[in-house]
DNA sequence: CTGAAAGCGCTTACAG
DNA sequence: CTGAAAGCGCTTACAG
């Protein structure tokens, strides 16, 4: 039922060369005459025969695959981030294979299955790269990158936006509008983006000598945000402001305080996200938010990958992108206060 | 700087062993002694060595490596399979390797890439299986199993949703819901999924005596939904009903309808989508939907797979599951209509 | 239960 | 520009 898959062999033989001269012709840069390459290019074609990509990475010792480690793809910036991530490889002849991080990627375990494919790097997108998944990492053999988040502490080559920075501006921005009262709904516990998103906030606000108004945890997630607006609304005094840590959270308080609450935006309150996901100019959004340098962040990691691919000196190791505010309604002070 | 890797031979001189034995350590179900495996297992964690899956592939003949073809992960439905189908496969000690689809999905090249990596299986969940595709792929060595698609012209195996009775069930529930005016967005021109989606809202209608009181073609993305509610919201006479081919059609919609010409939803107009996204639950739609059974597909397209690696005959080619229509308030007939 | 030998499909010095 | 030879890291009959 299944052929018998051609090999370089069939193909010399019908071309009337040598093995060596069929895997030559496969190879850019090598020394074959136009003409015999045309024509083993024309014996391959006829009998369906293509390089096997494993035979060639085993000999060669050089891998073009990469492991891309994912989290929640639910999260759309996520989402956006993966599927340009396989572009910009595809675009470097690399391929990914792809993991879904979970709880084992705590042990070493996990890790070497992920090395037995003879990954050229690990690029990790994946959010929750908690203290005990760091250890895990530490002493591979292969390469990791960290996409858009940073671990100040651990020495890993990352790219990441400045999310401190992200976090000023978005504070500072409410400010300016008039805010007095600026809530804050955090991110996930324990991670260090929430943390420094965080700390962007507190940063703007302090500049401002104000305090928080409240701040209640959220998880990055619709569900956290519904429960967050929960949490804000249902006391006696509302916020003016509300800073978020990621759209998906202001997506969740949106639709809860307005359904359980009546609260009008921006009348009422001025809400800020962060990310910058297409959702976000939704119209039932319309969301003010912090804008992830992504298209920086991919020319950087894919620059990263070329050089470990291609065993060039790697440069620097961290790279920090600054983020955007794209002012939209859900912040903007309302004519008629 | 890069160490070199422990190879078997290493761990079998250590252990005092052939490479064959080490070999059979890592083979379930082989002959090997209890005492030598564990030997072998300790000697292999001193000297950090983990099998080859490349090398073992190309002895072996046998790959664990499954091709998934994506499309747009914007979709969140897309992503949410995707995402899926990853772990489904980790559950199978298979690991993903994804390509992204293109404009050179229509060439033979496209696709003999990816079987230069000997993938045992290619999974294809994007949405544009164009006619030229389809016919790319046939002719290859590889076996393709289509996911979240029938194309029932081609005898390739697949497991879809039904979607001509998903659509004939959102009809059916407007018709109940006591719309006389139903207007439909469609889905993206060309595509096999448009085209049953619609077969399914035209047949349901038709049972009801009534013709569509409007058609508009969508793309299946938000925009579309968008510029469709300007099609339909700008005439003098509204629809009371509007079948839209998908959520994130009817999200655009919606936003553009309340924003655009104040119209209210469910009092003006009653809403149903297609996909069952978790957006479709956000507060702001609250939107009704047809939601496609992703775990029946899931399970399905496992077996489909398990079958392919194992060698096991592949059983019935083509599988289609009955949707789902959850009632939300955007068809809830208004009380004080 | 274990080992020696052959071989998967390819690349790459080496020699011409 | 081309070929013969060695070898990447592994598995699997075969023989014991």
């Amino acid at each position: 039922m299944k052929k018998q898959k051609a090999t370089s062999n069939d193909v010399a033989r019908l071309a009337g060369v040598s093995r060596s001269t069929v895997s030559r012709a496969y190879t850019p840069d090598s020394n074959v005459s136009e003409k015999t390459r045309q024509k083993i290019y024309k014996c391959a074609d006829e009998i369906g025969y293509r390089p096997n990509a494993l035979a060639r990475s085993l000999i060669s010792q050089r891998s073009n695959i990469i492991a891309v480690v994912i989290g929640d793809l639910i999260n759309p910036f996520h989402a956006l981030a993966t599927q340009q991530i396989v572009e910009r490889l595809r675009d470097m002849k690399l391929v990914p294979i792809v993991f879904q991080i979970g709880q084992d990627a705590a042990t070493k375990e996990y890790w070497q299955a992920i090395e037995e494919y003879q990954v050229a790097a690990i690029l990790i997108t994946a959010l929750n790269v908690t203290e005990d998944v760091q250890s895990a990492i530490r002493g591979l053999d292969t390469p990791c990158i960290l996409f858009n988040r940073s671990l100040a502490e651990v020495d890993l080559p990352s790219v990441a936006p400045d999310l401190r920075q992200g976090g000023h501006l978005a504070a500072t921005h409410l400010v300016k509008s008039g805010c007095r009262r600026i809530a804050i709904v955090g991110g996930l516990a324990g991670t260090a983006t929430a943390e420094q998103r965080m700390n962007g906030f507190l940063s703007g606000l302090e500049q401002a000598g104000l305090e928080p108004f409240k701040i209640v945890s959220g998880n990055y997630r619709y569900e956290g945000g519904a429960k967050a607006a929960d949490e804000i609304f249902s006391a006696d005094t509302w916020p003016d402001g509300i800073l978020c840590a990621n759209d998906l959270l202001a997506f969740g308080l949106i639709d809860q305080a307005r359904k359980a609450y009546h609260a009008r935006i921006p009348e009422d309150v001025l809400i800020v996200g962060f990310d910058g996901t297409p959702n976000s100019a939704w119209g039932a959004y319309d969301l003010t938010t912090i804008e992830l340098p992504l298209d920086s962040m991919l020319t950087s990691v894919a620059r990263m990958v070329d050089n470990i691919v291609n065993d060039k000196p790697t440069g620097e190791t961290e790279e920090a992108f600054a983020c955007r505010l794209i002012p939209r309604s859900s912040s903007r002070r309302s004519t008629n206060r």
